[in-house]
DNA sequence: AGTGGAAGATGACAAACGTCATGTCGTTTT
DNA sequence: AAAACGACATGACGTTTGTCATCTTCCACT
């Protein structure tokens, strides 16, 4: 492997192995990048930003411990100067939306071919953006979520599978409480009953 | 790029484009394997594989047209001589059982290195097994599916948040049918209600 | 001091859900 | 031919869910 000269030194983060696996040997092959790292989880990739300070951090969004989003943030909190780019299977606007507030620079989806990967890093290294273009037209247009923070939590253990009942105990609100603010979400999402509610709010990446 | 001697010839299934570039080009690196032609669904797969006749077919499970499951089936149906692995994310005996039935030789996990994907090529070619040894173990000592093909129709839809009054009419059954038949599910599977019964059964592969 | 808006509770009612016993009607088994 | 079995239906009963109007606190705003 002959040396490179000033290359992107990136930081990729991915919680499934064969694909971190991959997109690592893909990116080295690339002659102005290298990847400084690996991490396997939020927590990890923390902890190896702060180590290696990499130009670039390449995130997957649902990963254990820490999301993508949430480990923009956390970075952008610290201050610490690194461009994040979000690199995930799901087109959704509200992900987009909160990837954008929490710092990233750059949203690209699984379905988009390998090569384009380097080339958004590029992208990002020299300080422009790189979102997939479909998305963000998307995202223009797209409704944001109406949810509120109850509303969430409860809609969530409704959607798998939790009584009524078992939910208010959990969040310590009474039955009819409950009952409420599901119907209320019902309402908002168009839905005919709360798993239909769930399995809306899920797609749309507000849950 | 130097030419090689009697490759063993790969097809390769995977809907997530990034993932499927990204171990085509990292197979392609192996001296003594040539990735023939990728597929992005299950039936350009099956058109593939009846077109190029490949060694070896590397296969996702979860895939649109067409599971790898199924694919696995409709190739041994159609008495080709092709050699199925699947790959996929969910470490579940469910699907084991059903790849092994569908006469698939190898099952791998996306969580595993990506080296183990080549090697695992050449045994499958060599006319060896290659399943993830601790899923092989796990899948011994397993439940079988409990679930007969009407529970699964079912279920599958009333986790969607479909009533029993919409599956029924689906179905051209009666409500209370469907409502029977949830209620055997449900006590088969000791949930609490119909999403939880889903929740479950999808969670064990059964669905 | 007064208005208004969240957040939560209550009660009432209809619809949907979960359970169970029982019944029909073909197929298989013996 | 009788018995057993699987797939589906019915009716009845209690529980859970979805809807709606009404009510109390508490907090923010002017």
């Amino acid at each position: 492997m002959r040396l490179k000269v000033n290359p992107i030194r990136v930081l990729l983060a991915e919680d499934q192995t064969m694909l971190r696996g991959a997109l690592a040997a893909l990116l080295e092959l690339e002659p102005d990048i290298t990847v400084l790292a690996q991490a396997k989880d939020g927590s990890e990739a923390l902890r190896l930003a702060r180590q290696h300070m990499p130009d670039v951090l390449v995130t997957d969004i649902e990963m254990p411990e820490r999301t993508g989003l949430e480990l923009a943030a956390d970075l952008k909190l610290a201050s610490l100067h690194i461009r994040v780019i979000i690199l995930t299977t799901f087109s959704r606007a509200g992900y987009l939306r909160r990837a954008l507030d929490a710092g990233a620079r750059g949203y690209l989806l699984k379905e988009r071919p390998a090569s384009e990967l380097a080339e958004a890093i590029r992208r990002v290294h020299k300080g422009f953006r790189a979102i997939d273009p479909a998305l963000a037209s998307e995202a223009w247009s797209a409704d944001e979520d109406p949810l509120s923070e109850r509303e969430r939590q409860i809609l969530k253990r409704a959607g798998d599978g939790r009584s009524s009942a078992e939910i208010a105990a959990e969040l310590h609100l009474s039955d009819g409480t409950v009952r409420n603010y599901l119907s209320e979400t019902i309402a908002k999402l168009g839905a005919t009953n709360r798993v239909d509610a769930a399995r809306i709010a899920r797609s749309r990446g507000w849950l």
